[in-house]
DNA sequence: TGAGTAATCGCAATTGATTGCAATAACATG
DNA sequence: CATGTTATTGCAATCAATTGCGATTACTCA
């Protein structure tokens, strides 16, 4: 759990406040392998600490995410949230049909960003990049329109 | 102002009814040239049409966008929409400081789309895409974060 | 042309997400 | 350790967007 450690370093250094829930918001997405929706934190956080409120997940999420301790994830229509892979980056490919979420390598962007720079000397956001689709499971599975989650 | 009518043709042949309230949104989104808010679109539309419903303009736009008349591009964190622009397709690059958007033609993209289908199957949504980032006006006036318009 | 039917609309309620504000509590300083 | 300052919280209100449902209306076919 280094990277919990790391994460309160960093938001004592940027001069914020260690709050009970702030800490506990951190340590539910690091104890998560993959990302997680704003509702599963606020039912988790809540187990911990009764008063937790959905609007305090929500900023302390922002917070991290600006603080680059965590990264949002757009799935679906809705946001989720994973702690930020700090040695090797990845970013996802969505897929509407299954809406599961597969990992993709920075090395598939880099050729893009460099265009983009040279170009039009756009620099794009691409650290946390979801690019949505089709996956091939899916394709195969002659391809019925999507349907929402709910 | 041909587009308009081939747009109409194509909800005939899709089965969808011609309503009042979907010829103006229509005709609301060709009259302009460039992109344009929902709320934009639904003041315009309840001029023409008083009892116009923003849950009407929600629909009809979406409706309008899986059958590809329009297309659906996120500006910060509205959604705005546009005629299609079917000989040329672009896409845009919208800057996280100014929230300009730029167009960016579908050559710069090919590329990604072939690795993605060669490397893992993955049938990306380029059609219409977005990119956000910061454009080279905000990156040389030294950049200030993101600020929210409201 | 007129009646039947299913798509569509308007309204109200709901959802996920954000924000204003007064009360609270984390941290710095003495 | 006590006190003051200010960030942060909890709550309620709000916003953009979506949805359920009964009423309406565009279209079909006799």
């Amino acid at each position: 759990m280094i990277k919990h450690e790391q994460a309160i370093e960093t938001l004592r250094l940027k001069g914020h406040r260690l709050t009970p829930q702030r800490l506990i918001v951190l340590s539910i997405i690091a104890s998560s392998d993959g990302h997680m929706g704003v509702d599963e934190v606020f039912q988790a956080a809540k187990k911990a600490y009764p008063y937790m409120d959905i609007a305090t997940v929500y900023r302390t999420l922002h917070l991290f995410k600006d603080l680059g301790v965590v990264t949002e994830v757009a799935i679906g229509d809705r946001l989720h949230f994973e702690l930020t892979d700090l040695d090797g980056h990845h970013h996802h490919m969505v897929c509407r049909a299954c809406n599961g979420a597969f990992n993709l390598s920075p090395h598939y962007l880099a050729e893009f960003r460099d265009t983009l720079n040279k170009e039009f000397g756009f620099e794009p956001d691409l650290e946390h990049f979801a690019v949505t689709g089709v996956c091939i499971d899916c394709q195969r599975s002659e391809f019925k329109p999507k349907e929402k989650q709910k």
